[in-house]
DNA sequence: TCTTGATTTGACCATCTGGTCAAACTCACG
DNA sequence: CGTGAGTTTGACCAGATGGTCAAATCAAGA
């Protein structure tokens, strides 16, 4: 085990790996799914070698799901108070559809956990998620007494935009079928663009 | 393992017992994450009964996404091109609503197959609900056409359809630590409705 | 009731899987 | 270049898991 002196540059690097493999399996497979051989392989190491750097495979699925938690969080925190509300949400929503086409690993990786009950993020979920989407649908509420945007229920607005945007990612294989050649990403924009853009507009 | 004569009363019984334990179980926790054990311990049979009746943990998952497969697209099915236009795709939708408060299980069984890549089910996909869908976006394309509905891309309605109503049963956990004791499928209903509302309206 | 096919099960097996460990190897630095 | 910390690995282990099988039990019709 890596002592707790500063990372080396080996450590650095194979963490990294370790980190990058695993999302490739984590997200194709799920937790259960996925075998410490798989992201060992994956990752160039041996399992042995593997297990140095993180101490069980479960450690590893909790270092990458907090440390994505952040990332995949950060389109909402970025929710401006002071821009525009309607152009302020269809930039949001952009980047939430944005992040489907870029980081699809990361959206199935969260979408894995979500759907067998998060048994291992429960708590990010009632937290964290929980006080920045009451924060950030207060500012909506504002929006809609101001007569800014449409009135509707804030929440389901917000699953109503988690739900149109990871879709793309989450269930890209079904969407991809029914598409064929199509790039789902084009007509998709287009689409989510005029749908909130009818919605929310007062 | 029973004969190909007509299914006993005890044969009808034990297999029904067995899809509903596997239902409950391969939906909470994928295909991989489930163990005969589990579903042999649900189903209140001992794991040799159960293999009896079934050659495989992997025939009670294709039989059980294959027996479901049809009830799930009934909805779609049932969209009439002699109805109303708006009133037609605002009944779909409720029924699609419905079905995730309903069917949670079995839209979490097919939610894990979709965001594992559908090992299982790729065919069903680009064979038969490829061709309902486009036949019945040539329906939605008609209707545009005619300025029943509004001009939109049929495909992404479709997605955006299936993305908000099963969004409620997948990600249920989610859904509910962010409202809370709120029902979700009141606030839903309201919701969707006005939004497809807003969005087809001519 | 007797017989025969259907049903049930305890014991068992091979393989997979997460994880350990001691020994070997490599690297950076004095 | 020597040395000690950091790195890598082959061999191994225990428990979980999918599946088998022969023997025992049960049920229904002749």
């Amino acid at each position: 085990m890596p002592s707790d002196r500063a990372p080396t540059r080996i450590q650095k690097k194979n963490r990294a790996a370790i980190l990058e493999a695993a999302l490739n399996v984590f997200s194709s497979h799920g937790f259960r799914g996925s075998t410490v051989d798989q992201i060992a392989a994956e990752s160039g190491l041996s399992k042995p070698n593997l297990l140095y750097y993180f101490p069980s495979k479960e450690a590893i699925h909790t270092e990458l799901l907090s440390g994505l938690l952040e990332t995949w969080l950060a389109p909402l925190h970025d929710l401006d108070e002071n821009g525009d509300p309607l152009e302020e949400l269809l930039s949001y929503i952009r980047r939430k559809l944005q992040m489907s086409q870029e980081l699809p690993r990361e959206s199935r990786l969260f979408a894995n956990e979500l759907v067998q009950g998060a048994p291992r993020i429960h708590e990010a979920l009632s937290q964290n998620l929980k006080a920045l989407v009451d924060e950030k649908t207060t500012l909506l509420t504002k929006w809609m007494n101001q007569g800014k945007i449409a009135r509707v229920h804030p929440y389901h607005l917000m699953f109503s935009i988690w739900a149109l945007t990871q879709h793309y990612a989450d269930f890209e294989v079904q969407v991809r079928a029914i598409l064929g050649d199509e790039d789902p990403f084009e007509g998709a924009e287009t689409f989510v663009d005029t749908l909130y853009r009818k919605l929310l507009t007062p």
